[in-house]
DNA sequence: CAATTAGGTTAGCAAACACTAACTTTATGT
DNA sequence: ACATAAAGTTAGTGTTTGCTAACCTAATTG
């Protein structure tokens, strides 16, 4: 992942495009006008529109990556599973366009490659918190009431549903706090 | 909602291509060729695409209010509960075009008439399951102590993750059996 | 039965699309 | 200081897009 700044610019700003108009609105033209550039700047740059994409998500998924090596490991599970969200929150809150590219299976349908690594994303966060669901279980911290995978979908799920109401608020809302509460919910379920 | 048999079969097929391909790829083209009539032909039926995706978002926000309408009213909370969720699998199931077009935020993005839509049947949904929330704590029936807004984010956010397991699993597996075990989990969570 | 309408066709248009050719300017390295 | 490479420009390509014009045909209706 070593990028030059003007292809993290371009990254960044087409991240924005999509959060704020949609897949569709992201054309080399409108993408070229955000950062003030030609349009043939861009493959100066970039092989092309689906090189910019494909790196966008290699990026990302990069990023979270790196972040979930930073978790303090000697934390019990639950504080954990708190930390793996906290980050989320603060990741989507700093850069909101993310969660729109992140979350977003549908809208790289159309290519095989870029919907693979949405793919991976998505499965590199439930592996994650599958790992956390059945240590927390082994160690008698969690309920054993449900079977791990049940549990990563139901908390998976609602985190998504947070984040997705946030989003949806345009930004208006507070997910750290929102996100929070139904984490704690979450929590009174699933805690002995 | 009125419509002619030819004005349902292009929507149908536009959803079907919309799940098939990505919305990217629904063009007057491919949606006239999908149907075997020519590309002008549509526009005896509909005023233009975006009017086509609007009958199609309405088309099916009404489905679902109609078979929400349906529903067993003397039924205990939880077992109301389980039926809107078997209804809407089932639904899901006869028809799989309906979930990428349903929940899809941000595919129609780009226009605030078509993400307006979207917006409404999730809130159709929320509202739905909130009042359902609300009622069966008032009867005893749930614990209460999550309030009724997080346990619907709990609630719908967990449904809709296995309904997108189903999907990018393109519909492998069962969504009725993984679903129900999911709503299983809740109620072990949420029941007295 | 004539007139109207509903529903289809072929041909084609202007705009938008991703991308390229050819050239110029700016930065870098020896 | 100067050759080279990196990063920008303008102009323009062929294709695709949503949609329209003009015309045809079969069904419906007064």
């Amino acid at each position: 992942m070593q990028l030059s700044s003007r292809q993290i610019e371009i990254i960044e700003a087409a991240a924005l495009r999509i959060d704020e108009y949609g897949i569709q609105n992201l054309t080399t033209k409108t993408l070229a006008q955000d950062i003030g550039i030609s349009e043939p700047a861009l493959y100066r740059h970039f092989a092309g529109k689906n090189d910019i994409l494909l790196t966008l998500l290699q990026y990302f998924k990069h990023q979270l990556q790196q972040r979930l090596l930073l978790l303090d490991t000697k934390a019990s599970a639950a504080v954990t599973l708190k930390q793996i969200f906290q980050q989320q929150f603060q990741i989507f809150t700093e850069n909101p366009a993310i969660v729109s590219v992140i979350f977003a299976e549908s809208i790289f349908q159309f290519n095989p490659e870029l919907s693979q690594k949405v793919k991976e994303i998505m499965i590199l966060m439930s592996e994650t918190v599958e790992n956390n669901i059945v240590l927390g279980q082994k160690q008698g911290e969690y309920r054993s009431t449900l079977s791990p995978k049940a549990t990563v979908t139901i908390i998976t799920g609602a985190m998504r549903m947070a984040v997705l109401k946030w989003k949806l608020s345009k930004h208006q809302s507070d997910l750290n706090q929102d996100g929070q509460a139904v984490l704690d919910g979450l929590f009174k379920l699933l805690l002995k």
